[in-house]
DNA sequence: CGGTATCCGATAGGATACTG
DNA sequence: CAGTATCCTATCGGATACCG
């Protein structure tokens, strides 16, 4: 019979939580230009070092890392000489489609909406 | 009659940044719940500072300039004494809900794949 | 080829104090 | 009340070198 603890409503029910793991698995400079360039089929280290303009070995080392933690990408080693490591993109990065989209439609709105410049949005 | 200056799957025509953009207006630890303590009406710094927990006043007050200077804020002053400052969410804070209610449902789904640990998503 | 080790600068954000 | 100023730390990401 306590006082319930100030539940307030930015905290209730933890609205917040899903949606910061949301933000956080896209976050960071070099996730989703990675993720673009597997959406394109399956790629091996030194190819999205490539494709990925400017990021260095180590980033994306940790970054494939992160995204395959996430269960967003998968890493395969075939165990020929020299050993032949492939990154892939897992059925459940799939389901990421519609969050990019929709930030990607708001990123489009966003930016007419801040040119336009409009003091009465 | 240059090379066409290496425009790779990643970067062609631009898909990522309207999503950085979006990505960059969401980010950091506060902007969400600021949002959300705005949404149940508009109001004063100081309680502001009360509802969203752990924030201090130099960061709430970067965080609003942020978010006022990407138009998903409204600042009023009115000439009172003291000076009253309200802030509120404008109209076109409103575009960000299916955004943010994709990026939710997302975290909520993710979770679940997470937490189920299985290697075969 | 597929990384790791080391170092280093920039930025985000926290603690505390102060002001009109 | 509504902030700003100062200082400090931690994390991010870049540069470079090296390894099996």
């Amino acid at each position: 019979m306590e006082k319930p603890v100030e539940l307030n409503h930015s905290e209730c029910m933890g609205i917040l939580r899903p949606i910061r793991d949301a933000l956080d698995v896209l976050n960071g400079k070099w996730k989703l230009p990675i993720i673009v360039a597997l959406s394109f089929g399956e790629k091996r280290f030194t190819e999205i070092a490539r494709e990925v303009h400017g990021i260095t070995d180590r980033v994306l080392s940790k970054e494939l890392q992160d995204l395959t933690m996430n269960g967003l990408v998968k890493r395969t080693v075939e165990d020929t000489f020299p050993v032949k490591v492939t990154y892939a993109l897992t059925p459940h990065s799939k389901s990421l489609d519609e969050v990019i989209e929709a930030l990607r439609k708001w990123g489009v709105l966003h930016r007419e909406i801040i040119l336009k410049g409009s003091s009465d949005e």
